[in-house]
DNA sequence: TTGAAAGCGCTACCAT
DNA sequence: ATGGTAGCGCTTTCAA
């Protein structure tokens, strides 16, 4: 398909061996003058630049040159699962904001991957890009397999990897914060809507890797931190209040708030793992005409833009996202002068909770 | 760099000459057992496939492979300027959602590149991607060329090219009834808020295609709006009521925001060519203690989702930027089954103006 | 139904 | 300083 039909005449192909002839020089030279400018005489380098540019060859074919030395000048991002949610999630979206300013101070191109094995018909696609970040757990762990037997530099995000680097914010204590507050304040009757408590798809997982499981996700953490803020105040957070959401999206939010304030007791506080869950959960709370905060507190996750512009205001935990994108570009393009770290996050109290 | 370290003993690269080998039959049973089913036994492709995934290999390598047939799986997007933008502007952002979805569905990848020729250290990149869409004119028309020199489909977004398939949305229309309806009430005392009026870097022009130049620039169709629509109206709208942003920013619209105000007379209605323009005068209405839209009436253009949660809410033109992104992804993905078309655009009337 | 072999465009080694 | 050339991993004719 789109093979290119050998046009009329003179609009051919023009590849490094056809410039070479045309400039009667070997294709060792037209290489060299784009690759190593030490090897050839200014004088030559300079001729074959400009002549190449007037005849259209803007330099090594990229397929090519890859399959040859294996670098393309592209950072693979390989997220959690399809493309498209990642342009819906806010926090995704911030995310790839820094990596993408990173990304383009180095002259670095950016291919973003589904983390499902299936979306990929027997296609290698992970030989292209040269490093990777991996933006969360994928949920096929097979590609994850196939991404680290590429040898290539990896920086994983939101999740962590025996011998690799990653980037981690502090979930634990900005949930802690969070509950702190909300149970701080004599208010036992929290119910939490959670997010992928389940874990990803196990069916492919890694062999010998204790570290990724269930455990370590970014909700376990804050789950976690939920339930000993709640014990450390006196209170119990019982499995039956403790609802979980498949994706961090508006519809799953209503579904899961519904549920929550249909309990009975009705809970007077919703702990919420994402803001998107918690802006959901406030929509729904103004439909059952609940009063926030007064018969109704509700706390989010992530601090992203949307918080603070509502009304009333979101409450929530602030990771800096943006920044995290960033790091883990530098990161990545930089593995020796890191290490892997953890960002700090903070609660932002406003007025929801 | 990165180069696969020959690691210890049995953990080769596993390619399809290795597999073959080890399986011992010939390279081409391989391939064809991934890509053409029909050519080899049903017990031999099922023992070879099974044989394969026990073994490591996913299927073959895609830069080897797209250097023997062109194709990747990758569908490229030519953003008009670096990547990093396009995750600030929720247009943008929304239309490469749309673009996702299709592109998830399709299993294809996405390769975002930047508009820059300079953002390509001597690197023909273009060549791994199957199909462009090209979003924007891009600010280096030298990669544009390079683009099309692939032969490979193409369809341009928001701007036209000779010869191609192209998908815009209705900015004349849409604009002419944002002008009329501020006109339409006996008010002539508008500026104009205008985005990259001057058009693109035009130093590696397009030869032989006049209709890639400014007159055509979806800013320049909104400004023929404005213009035809105050004439109709009764008024004129001087050269030095209309002002100039290079980007769609909250910074260069509070810069123009600013500048409108302070003229003499102080206009009584602004026409913002994007929304984010539009937000960033609010904020600035409101800081200089004017009343929208007492005295002050914002129009904005694109109803970005901020449109309407801001208060007071934005009057706005709407444009379909998900359904524009799934749309350009499924004509690219399906040229011949399409054709250029023109979306729709409506007036939202809100509480600015 | 299967296999042998040419060559996609390029780089890097080795000669000169 | 420049050129010749093998081979990266794969697909695809052609022959068996």
């Amino acid at each position: 398909m789109s093979k290119p039909v050998p046009s009329k005449g003179s609009s051919q192909r023009v590849t490094l061996k056809s410039v070479a002839r045309e400039l009667s020089v070997s294709t060792a030279s037209i290489s060299n003058a784009f690759n190593r400018p030490d090897q050839l005489s200014v004088s030559l380098r300079d001729r074959i630049l400009r002549e190449c540019s007037r005849l259209g060859y803007h330099g090594p074919n990229a397929a090519a040159r890859s399959l040859r030395t294996g670098a393309t000048g592209i950072v693979g991002v390989m997220l959690a699962e399809r493309l498209s949610y990642n342009f819906r999630d806010s926090c995704a979206t911030e995310f790839l904001q820094g990596v993408s300013e990173v990304l383009d101070d180095a002259r670095a191109n950016l291919l973003l991957m589904p983390g499902r094995d299936d979306f990929y018909n027997h296609q290698s696609l992970e030989s292209i890009p040269d490093r990777y970040i991996v933006y969360g757990p994928p949920s096929d762990l097979t590609v994850l397999k196939r991404l680290m037997r590429q040898q290539k530099p990896v920086v994983t995000v939101d999740f962590s990897l025996e011998n690799n680097l990653s980037l981690n914010v502090d979930n634990y204590g900005g949930a802690k914060k969070a509950a702190d507050h909300v149970f701080g304040q004599g208010d036992g009757d929290v119910v939490v809507i959670g997010l992928r408590l389940n874990g990803t798809d196990q069916s492919g997982h890694m062999e010998n890797n204790s570290l990724f499981n269930p455990a370590t996700s970014i909700s376990r953490k804050r789950l976690d931190a939920y339930r000993d803020s709640a014990l450390a105040h006196g209170y119990t957070l019982a499995d039956d209040r403790v609802l979980n959401t498949r994706e961090s999206t508006w519809a799953e939010g209503v579904k899961a708030a519904r549920k929550a304030l249909a309990m009975s007791p009705r809970p007077t506080a919703l702990l919420c793992m994402s803001d998107q869950l918690a802006l959901a959960a406030l929509s729904v709370a103004r439909d059952l005409g609940l009063n926030v905060p007064a018969d109704l507190r509700i706390v989010g996750f992530d601090d992203i833009p949307e918080a603070r512009q509502i009304h009333p205001t979101l409450t929530t935990v602030y990771q800096p996202s943006i920044e995290k994108g960033r790091l883990a570009a530098k990161m990545v393009l930089n593995p020796e002068q890191h290490e892997s770290c953890v960002l700090p996050t903070h609660l932002e109290i406003r007025e929801t909770g």
